[in-house]
RNA sequence: GGCCACGUGGCGAAUUGGGAACGCAGGGGUCUGCAAAACCUCGAUGAGCCGGUUCGAUCCCGGCCGUGGCCU
């Protein structure tokens, strides 16, 4: 039997955290955020992480994981365990690939404990590659073959990929460089197309998905707050702390809500259009996010504030599921 | 009260006597190693209103309304 795991999603602000530290204090589990910012050590108030305490009584519950990423104590919010969070510093590389391997490692470690693994999170890709078990390639990019390949024109890639991977090269995005850059570098790196290295492993788990579905306004209205309260717990200072120490040009720092206080640290903008702008992009964030998890048809839809035990409870019970 | 200027989609902003660029915001969408990223796509049957000139007016003329400025 495939081990149980829950897994919260929605857009931003709609309030995946709170129910995430609900869910795991009512049935015995542990959160794994899933979030690609939230991994950044320093990035605090712009990523809203939890606020929690680091204890040091639980060591040992981290295994080689901990080792691996540098952990050495468990991030607790209100008494339940949060992994994922302060992965690593901010101006390091971290793609999927290593989030699926941190996940999958996380979620035997707390099946182990008999806790229930329970992701939360906002970035659809990264909880699609673990709970669909996508086939990322064994293929991480490599630095001066993409160096290469960033410095030539989108249509001479495209031109390249169509032929390695005709067939690859009828389903890309053909106009978003990204894409076809790394396919084209994959299918380089291999000898393989990358259209056929597209594939997906059998399911892991057993995934409860629960979305958090907020009307757009309602939505709209809690981002504006929740960047006026960002502000007010002292963004503009992280950010300007950040900047200090690694510049505005990592990949982190790209981040919404620290690339435009960036803007205002270093003079380009004054701080209230900048924040404006922190509230513009995060709506349509938002609503790429929920672009994103619409089409997912397994996901179970509720409204905030209503309870999930009646889908909770069921799933948690049931004894056998394939 | 008089004179002048302006009045284009939610906002900003081009344009032209032959039937309205673009940017932003907004909506919809894509998604297998940067995913809080990258990329795609859709929005004025109509240019303040009413007449007139013209084969044809958003663009020319007149009136009205509105806005801004100047003047007594």
């Amino acid at each position: 039997m495939k081990p149980k795991v829950i897994a919260i999603v929605g857009p931003t602000a709609s309030g995946k955290t709170g129910l995430g530290i609900e869910i795991a204090k009512k049935w015995d589990g542990e959160v794994i955020s899933v979030d690609s910012r939230q991994i950044y050590r320093g990035m605090d108030i712009g990523t809203a992480k939890p606020e929690g305490e680091w204890s040091e009584a639980d060591i040992e519950k981290g295994g080689s994981i901990n080792q691996l990423f540098g952990a050495r104590k468990t991030f607790e919010v209100e008494g339940v365990p949060h992994w994922g969070i302060d992965l690593v510093d901010p101006d390091a590389s971290y793609s999927v690939a290593d989030f699926k391997l941190f996940a999958e490692e996380k979620i035997a470690d707390i099946v182990k404990r008999r806790k229930v693994p329970i992701l939360v999170g906002g970035t659809g890709f990264w909880l699609k590659a673990v709970i669909d078990n996508l086939d990322l390639t064994q293929t991480p990019a490599d630095p001066i073959l993409r160096a290469e390949l960033e410095a030539r024109t989108l249509g001479d890639l495209f031109h390249e990929y169509k032929q390695l991977d005709p067939g690859g090269a009828e389903l890309i995005d053909k106009q978003n460089k990204r894409r076809v850059l790394r396919a084209l570098e994959v299918t380089k790196l291999t000898g393989k197309p990358f259209s056929e290295q597209q594939t997906m492993g059998e399911a892991l788990y057993s995934v409860l998905q629960i979305g958090l579905r907020v009307p757009r306004e309602v939505l709209n209205e809690r981002i504006d707050t929740r960047v006026e309260e960002m502000v007010a717990r002292g963004l503009v200072q992280e950010v300007r702390g950040l900047c200090e120490r690694y510049g505005c040009e990592i990949e982190s720092m790209t981040s919404i809500g620290y690339r435009q206080i960036c803007q205002f640290v270093s003079g380009a903008q004054k701080l209230k259009e900048a924040i404006e702008e922190v509230k513009i992009d995060t709506r349509q964030y938002a609503k790429r996010q929920m672009t994103w998890f619409k089409r997912d048809e397994r996901i179970h839809w509720v409204e905030p504030g209503q309870s999930v035990d009646a889908v909770v409870q069921p799933f948690l019970l049931k004894n056998s599921i394939t």
